[in-house]
DNA sequence: TTGTAGGCGTTATCAA
DNA sequence: TTGATAACGCCTACAA
């Protein structure tokens, strides 16, 4: 074993450097207020030393943290890593760590608390629509005021700053790819519509099929709840009716893939029997049998422009009482899972 | 706008509770140590001035920040978010949160080093097999001697703490689930054998066919860097052959996935032309087209077995100079892709 | 059982 | 241009 060595000190190096603590943390952060001359003896010391900043000292001194906790219901989901991986990235080059947070455990407000106010982090990105409490008590006059994003989920209070999609308006423009293939009875597999997204998906439906003339049929408007398992089940329940729509327009992906494989299993296949168009594109909708028809969401740029906008409030670069909302559009993209009625 | 009020200290509360602020910190700490009346007293002004702790100040008094850094090379891949969602969840249960950074930019070894030095975190998890080098620094003579476990890929230093699978045995034994049913001609898509992992499946391959007294053909050792693209090169190159095999081993699922897609578009079906087993159990296998038959790596217990692991070593339950090495088993999953010969 | 005091490592203010 | 000093908020000897 080797000796363990005390991890030097920024007093280490103004020592080595024969100067001050407070020149050698001018040369680090701001090497022209600091004669070329010290400057070098001072940048030597630093590497003889191997000395590094120490965060927690200078969180504390800062009042900062240089950090955003990105919060999600469950990051395994391939969904959420994505715009995960782009606040990473889009956060290392303004300088920020990324602290990650799960829905853990029952109490959907009491796991953030923790880090809320611990300054941990100097701000929150808020990847989950069903927080929305939370959102009030983030800006209200008890807590501190933490700079807060709230994006991919639509949260109710419009004071909140918001990266969203225009889940309404694409959920419409997917409903008109199936009428326009020529599809007049078409049905649709939603979410609880506690989930502000997925009531908006299930609005846009309606309005296209109202604007087409098409009939809203209750026993078509299938209950879900975003996961694959209920999307077998919705394929049940439609193997179970009387009369089948031509077309399914599914709240997510998940649950269209899962409507698809109940049906193949009962001998109907997709697109041939029925078309179905899901929404997302997660990446498992290209490689799904068959690839799967659906609206793709814009995850790299969710991420990067919530980040952005987060990191620029937390600098002031943007003011924080005037709220910023974004919206990113949806894209449809064709695949083989609806074909012409 | 409300008024901006001052995050509460532990000196508001003590003045709040009429103690001094040394009382406040051990009733959060010690309540065993303080008398039930001025303990309840401390708790009323917590929750009265809604009192959370400064990290900052805890991390640089204890000189620990009860923070762990998982450093993987692309976060988006589902593959290593079911992992992170497991690091998370164990460290949560520990009282540790978790810190993720990515391979950004050029140099493998740089992008770490920020973290190492700054006592950001109290160890590294790392989930990357080409930084073996740093495998060594960061237990050098040099360094602050870091906790760190390597997971789930190959580090070459024995002196690294690692949580591994059997890749060897597990393409063996995907191997033999072709040989048994009945395939003589069998190929192998494999990767760069700088990555350990891929190198050692690569070998329980050959071990496996010649245990079976079966050739290792040249041409059908195909080379992919385990992407999709390069899954569906090799599927080019295998319709270019002028003799086929008749199953392939690939490396991991995306590159059986894309293998599987080239095919398809030139007319060969999967499994009745070409029978294929994947490796890893991503998401995407079960509903690829066809369920793709596949080694499933227990990424949730590879996660959850390295936090705990790591933060054993931190806490000094386990000594940190005696390197831990957990091998876990990698599970044939049985789909639709391979059928006998 | 409780309080006092000092220091963790950094940066900002002020003075030289 | 540089240095001395104080303060960020917390925990823990030590003393009472």
């Amino acid at each position: 074993m080797v000796p363990i060595r005390k991890t030097p000190t920024i007093q280490d190096v103004a020592r080595e450097a024969n100067v001050s603590a407070a020149t050698v943390s001018r040369v680090l952060s701001s090497p022209e207020r600091v004669s070329k001359i010290t400057r070098e003896r001072v940048l030597a010391a630093v590497s003889a030393t191997g000395y590094t900043i120490n965060q927690a000292a200078r969180s504390l001194r800062l009042r900062n943290a240089r950090t955003i906790l990105m919060a999600a219901p469950n990051i395994g989901n391939p969904y959420y890593s994505t715009i995960l991986d782009a606040v990473i990235r889009a956060g290392s080059e303004r300088g920020y760590s990324i602290l990650v947070a799960t829905r853990i455990g029952g109490d959907p407000d009491r796991w953030l608390a923790d880090y809320l106010h611990s300054n941990r982090a100097d701000g929150l990105l808020l990847f989950d629509g069903s927080l929305d409490t939370f959102g009030i008590n983030a800006r209200n006059e008890e807590g501190p005021n933490l700079p807060l994003v709230a994006a991919y989920d639509e949260i109710p209070d419009p004071r909140v700053n918001s990266v969203l999609i225009d889940n309404r308006a694409a959920a419409a423009r997917a409903t008109r790819h199936l009428i326009g293939l020529g599809h007049r009875q078409i049905g649709h597999l939603m979410s609880p519509s506690r989930n502000k997204s997925f009531h908006e998906r299930r609005l846009g439906f309606e309005q296209a099929m109202r604007e087409a003339g098409l009939p809203i049929r209750p026993e078509w408007m299938m209950q879900g709840d975003h996961t694959l398992a209920t999307g077998i089940a919705a394929g049940e329940q439609l193997l179970a009716l009387r009369e089948r729509p031509t077309a399914m327009f599914c709240g997510n992906d998940e649950m269209a893939i899962g409507l698809i494989h109940r049906l193949r299993l009962a001998g109907l296949d997709c697109p041939r029997d029925l078309s179905v168009i899901g929404f997302d594109d997660i990446a498992v909708a290209a490689y799904a049998a068959p690839p799967l028809t659906t609206m793709r969401q814009p995850r790299e740029d969710i991420g990067r422009f919530a980040t952005n906008t987060l990191i620029d409030i937390i600098e002031g670069v943007i003011p924080g009482d005037d709220p910023v909302h974004v919206t990113l559009r949806a894209e449809l993209v064709v695949r083989e899972s609806t074909r012409p009625a």
